[in-house]
Formats: structure tokens, sequence, C-alpha cells
DNA sequence: TCTGGGGTCCTAGGACCC
DNA sequence: TCTGGGGTCCTAGGACCC
């Protein structure tokens, strides 16, 4: 493609300066809830309240900040910091285990609060939405008016904080949710885009994350005014497809890719996986084989409830020095068998860990996605049949009395062994284990289960 | 400071086909 | 013997987001 050839950008969908296609202005909300986590938190505890939180972890124990409260960003805590960092950095903090289900159900909350405002939501994340409010000043009023209705509405139903960003873009109501951040609502007129934008450091575009940023610190760009300034072609001729985007998103346009969906445009999941870091790292096959089995499991389980016959199986496997590598296997039949799946990982597995080498995590993932596997022949069939249904009666009884009450014979040996040393919290009667945290809320809540 | 877990999207090379 | 190009699928790795 040439590189001033701009017609073949990728904005059809939505015209540059926020207009539809029928001429009108898109009114975009994006709704961000304040430190969601330690916010739920503290309402099942309220001496939190004011204090600094950390959650996701005990402050000795192998992994990372999953939020923090105002409190202890002060000392400079933020999520992603290994939690032995956040101990180091603010010693009086109170370290606090998540808990996915109570974040699940209270971003079913939201999501309904929303709903009264626009029939077209689109959760972002478990915590974040966008809301496309085009055409409705006549019911909702104004833009900042309706946010500010909403903002005291959400604060009514569920007790939380949110800050709303309005924008003629998903990019510019994202951007300046942020800025409004916390508790606050921020609307960018239409036609000020560039200059909101212009002063803001450039790693606040949604995308631009380490390496993004210093490529252009090398290049003397550190705010969004120095790219809007450059030539697109130069972007492009420098980062590509990306380039381009970029440019398209320094002046404040959903240029590409995700960004470019009506908002609420219903999105199929690409892949489902599971993973697991093991508190110490091991060289022990029947050990690492059970982590297989059971991760295999989690992953089939979620499809079948999905109702995804998967077609590519990939593990994961992360050695004690970090090192990391993937290896994937494209079957010729989508499966959602534990079985099959867990033959696969297991041949991968096999074939490319080396032996003695100490792994510090496993990952079981699948994609390429089929709604119905091709039909083979009948003997197999009726065989994958009765699989099936001694599975859907195993996630039945999972449901009644907790993930461990059902195991496949075929994962008996390992399993054990590992579950009772090295993860107590999974044993019957114990409640859900840190390993077994299901971030399926971080999709958009299913109101066919909720309602 | 010693790095979680669940995702999405992009790139790049090789195989294979027309 | 040299010389193609395009398209699609598969695999591996990496940036990024919450």
């Amino acid at each position: 493609m040439a590189a001033a050839d701009h017609s073949a950008l990728p904005q059809s969908a939505v015209p540059p300066s926020g207009l539809t296609r029928t001429g009108f202005v898109r009114t975009i909300f994006h709704v961000d809830m304040d430190a969601f986590f330690v916010s739920v938190e503290e309402l099942y505890d309220p001496s939190l309240k004011g204090k600094a939180v950390v959650v996701g972890g005990q402050r000795d124990e192998r992994g990372v900040v999953s939020a923090a409260s105002y409190e202890a960003r002060k000392f400079g805590v933020h999520s992603a910091m290994p939690l032995r960092t956040a101990a180091k950095m603010c010693a009086h903090a109170i370290f606090v285990n998540g808990h996915p289900e109570r974040y699940r159900e209270f971003s079913e909350k939201v999501y309904k609060v929303l709903g009264t405002f626009s029939p077209q939501v689109e959760m972002a994340s478990i915590d974040e939405a966008y809301l496309d409010m085009t055409g409705t000043e006549r019911l909702h009023g104004p833009p900042l008016k309706c946010a500010h209705a909403l903002h005291e509405r959400m604060k009514a139903e569920t007790r939380l904080n949110c800050s709303v960003g309005i924008g003629t873009s998903r990019l510019i109501a994202k951007v300046s949710s942020a800025q409004a951040k916390p508790n606050g609502v921020l609307y960018i007129v239409p036609g000020q885009e560039a200059k909101f934008l212009a002063p803001l450091d450039v790693r606040e575009i949604p995308g631009v994350g380490k390496v993004m940023e210093s490529h252009l610190h090398a290049l003397g760009i550190k705010k969004v005014g120095d790219l809007a300034r450059l030539e697109e072609s130069e972007l492009e001729d420098r980062f590509g497809k990306w380039g381009l985007a970029l440019a398209g998103k320094s002046r404040g346009q959903d240029a590409g890719g995700w960004f470019d969906n009506e908002v609420g445009a219903d999105l199929d999941a690409k892949s489902i996986s599971h993973e697991h870091t093991y508190n110490e790292d091991t060289a022990d096959v029947n050990q690492l084989e059970a982590t297989l089995m059971r991760l295999s499991e989690m992953v089939c389980r979620r499809l079948r409830e999905a109702n995804f016959y998967a077609r590519t199986v990939q593990l994961k496997l992360r050695y004690k020095d970090f090192t990391t590598i993937t290896r994937a296997h494209t079957l010729t039949s989508p499966t959602q068998l534990d079985t099959e799946i867990f033959e696969q990982i297991r041949m991968l597995f096999r074939k490319n860990w080396k032996k003695g080498m100490q792994v510090r995590l496993l990952g079981v993932q699948t994609s390429h996605f089929a709604e119905q596997p091709e039909q083979i022949n009948l003997l197999e069939s009726t065989r994958q049949q009765r699989w099936k249904d001694a599975l859907a009666a195993a996630d039945k009884l999972r449901d009644k009395y907790g993930e461990s009450s059902v195991k496949l014979a075929a994962g008996m040996r390992g399993t054990f062994r590992e579950r009772t040393h090295e993860n107590p919290a999974s044993l019957p009667g114990k409640g859900k284990s840190k390993a077994e945290w299901d971030k399926t809320g971080s999709a958009k809540p299913d109101s066919s289960k909720s309602g």
C-alpha cells in the first residue's frame, strides 16, 4: 500500500471527527469504577476505609498487586507491582486476598445501572464500560447533566464511586475518564479533541505502553501534541500499521482495530486459558502433569459452558529463569473434552520440557473455536457422547460441592499430592483456592445467567 | 523489586496451493 | 533454469490492557 493512499485507512466504520455515517456527532461515555477491587473490599470490611490497602495477596507471596487504595498509591504502590516490592515501599499497608466472585457480583450491578441509561452498553473489563449515548438528549438531557445523574445513581445503587469521561470517540471518552479520576466527570466538547490531548504524555494513549513510549521518546516525542504534528507517513514507515493508527489516535480518532467497533457489538471470545504459577519452582513430572490435567479440566469446563469446540491447543511453559515458551497444536477435529485436550497438552509437554529443568509456570490455552465438531465415525462419536455426559454430570457436582469434589481418574495420582501440600485451600470444605481464580467476569456479564 | 492471570491484537516466517 | 506473486493457514513470540 502506498504511504500516501489514505483512502485505505481503516476509518470507514467511524468517520473522522466523531461523526456517524448519518452525520450526527457521536456521544460516547466511558465509565470507570474508582479503585474497584479496593472499594468492594471496603464494603465487606469498613475498617479498611481510608487506609493503605493492597489487594492481590499477602506481603510475602509470589504475585503482583491487583489494586491499591489511593492511600497506598501515595507510597508508590501500583497495580502489577510485585507484592514483596509493595510491602517494602509501604510497610504499614494492609494486604488482602482478592475475591473474584465479589467483583463479578458488583460488576453485574454496575452493568444493570448502566443499562438504565443506554441500550448500547459494553463492559470493556470487569470495572469499566463504554456507553453510546448518541441521540439520548431528549431522554437524559445534555451529556454533562446525564453523566452526573449516572454518577449519582451508580453511588446510590452500588455504593461505589466511578469516573465518567465523555467524548466523540471511545478514545476521547477513555482518556478523559482517566483525567477525571477520582470520582469526577469530564466532557470534551466536540471539536476540542486535539486541544485536550496535546499536553498529555504519549503514555496516556491506550495502546502505548513502556516499549512504544521509549521508542517515541527516542524520537523526541513526549507529548501527544508532538505526535499529532508528525506526518502520518513517517509514523507508518517507522511503526507500520500501528503507527498509522497512532496518528489517528493523536487527533482523537478511533483509528483501527477494536476501537472501530460499534459500542455493544457482540464479540465472541477468541481464546480460553488457565495458567498457574507455583509458589515454589518444581521439576517433579507428576506434579507438573497433574497441574496440566487440572488446567485442562478448568479450560474444558469453560468450553462446555460456552458451547465452544477448540481446534488449537497451546501449552505455556515458564522456567525458573523466566524464559517462556509456547507450543501449539491444531487438531483436525475440534473438541471440548478434557481427555482429548489433556492428551495433546501432555504430548506437547513431553516433547518440549527440558527434563529436570525447574518450572515456574504452566498454562493451557485453547483457541480457534468452532460451534460444532465435524462428525466422525459412529463408534467414535458414541464414545465421545459418553464422555460428554459424564463431564456434564461432573460439572454439576462441582457447581454444588466445589471445584475439588470431582476428579477424573487419569488426573488422580499426582493431583492429590499437589493439592495437599501446595494448595491446601482447595481441599473440600475450604472454599475456592486462589489458584482457581476465574476471571470470567472480565468478559461482558452474561445477562442470561443473572436474570 | 523479582516479576499473576486472563485476555486481545500484531508480526513474521514457513508450508502449501494456485 | 530462473523467477513470480498472492492467499491462507499454522506457529512462536511479544506488546499491551485490566
